[in-house]
DNA sequence: AGTATAAACTGAACACTGTTTAGTGAACAT
DNA sequence: ATGTTCACTAAACAGTGTTCAGTTTATACT
């Protein structure tokens, strides 16, 4: 029947074409969220800022939450790329660089805070996705292990963590990691959410959790 | 003139028949947002359950939104209720009072997460207006009181807190509570807009986050 | 009693939202 | 030149919160 005669380099045009509409619609949509939030971002605000029609945007999404689940890769990757900054250059002590990593990222969520609101707060589906299924390459999962490594690095320079659990016993470098993630999180959704409720700054909150916690790990070894 | 000859009788029939339907509403309304969520809350279909216009709710209330405020108001209620149950019959050690605080916190948030999502994370005004202008009676300001008592009494009763802040000083009661509670609702909140996420259960997180921070803050106290 | 007045209530509309579908026009492959 | 495929859109659908003119009902006064 009809021979496929190299149709590709056409195709590869249409194809490129197509993909740089995709990048235009993300791009226009990474600029809504971050100016006026995830709720602000609708179909058609979106569709007249790049000059199509509504209909057009589903030609490239199935709908509105895979636009939002797209700019969450972008935005997980903007975490992991201030996260790995710090893990970078900070060669010094586990302590410290679990300091530095918490300041960091309660630091990017407040600086970020329509880009943290839709990763953590308002798109579940993608962190659903994540851990339901691991991929590599995520950047979601990227930023998890990074945290991971340096509780571990931290456990693994003597720290003996309290027990827990039932029946009782050491904690682990994931419990330990997820505690520590949480009340970052706390802080900066709190905060996000009710600038006025944690009538404390976020970063001295940040503080009095990181400090207390590492001296709840380190209680039982020798100081200094 | 006319000459207002006691129609208070009428008036108050009046005034009650306005009152019930007033609770009429409410009650609708939290049986929708306890069944089905805060998004589920529509005008229309509030007025459908009650037997009435959507019109008509806009007779009661402002809008959807001070609606929101009014069941926020008795998910605090909820809330301290739950919290106070606690620190009434728990006459212990301040540590144990606020162990039995924190895992109270948690489990009320995952066992009604729907009030929890509303007051903490869906209605930021109803916090922002208790920290605006504290009022004396209001429930979510006596969950605050509460918990900061049973941390100034772990203070009290001889902890050294950490240094934090420019210049070091020893942190605060207020700083600690307000650390703690953002940390617990990290948990909460994490775990109701994704399962799957901290994959640790919540009580676990719980219990490593208050036993390392108790840890922390007895650290350099004697033991036992 | 009847009547004036005030309160309660509603139908219908407005301006939005996400999404679907039928139909048009242009670009491509043969 | 023709047949096919793809890109695109106007219009509609079923929702949303909210408003307002107009009607009904209950109260107040003579």
């Amino acid at each position: 029947m009809a021979v496929n005669k190299i149709p590709e380099k056409k195709s590869q045009r249409r194809e490129a074409a197509r993909q740089s509409l995709r990048e235009e619609i993300l791009a226009a949509s990474r600029d809504i969220i971050t100016q006026e939030g995830f709720a602000a971002l609708t179909m058609r605000k979106l569709a007249e800022r790049i000059g199509y029609s509504p209909a057009t945007l589903y030609l490239h999404f199935r709908n509105r939450d895979e636009i939002a689940h797209a700019v969450s890769r972008t935005g997980y990757a903007d975490l992991l790329k201030t996260l790995s900054s710090i893990t970078e250059k900070d060669r010094g002590k586990p302590a410290d660089r679990l300091r530095s990593l918490a300041k960091a990222y309660v630091r990017f969520g407040l600086e970020n805070p329509q880009t943290y609101a839709l990763i953590f707060m308002e798109d579940p589906a993608y962190l659903a996705a994540v851990f339901a299924e691991p991929a590599e390459d995520d950047p979601a999962a990227a930023c998890y292990s990074l945290m991971l490594a340096a509780t571990g690095d931290l456990l693994a320079a003597g720290m003996r963590p309290p027990k827990a659990g039932k029946p009782a016993r050491a904690v682990t470098a994931v419990e330990l990691t997820e505690s520590l993630w949480a009340s970052m999180h706390g802080i900066v959704s709190l905060k996000l959410t009710c600038p006025a409720f944690p009538t404390a700054p976020a970063d001295l909150l940040t503080e009095v959790l990181i400090e207390t916690m590492l001296r709840g790990l380190s209680a039982a070894t020798a100081k200094k």
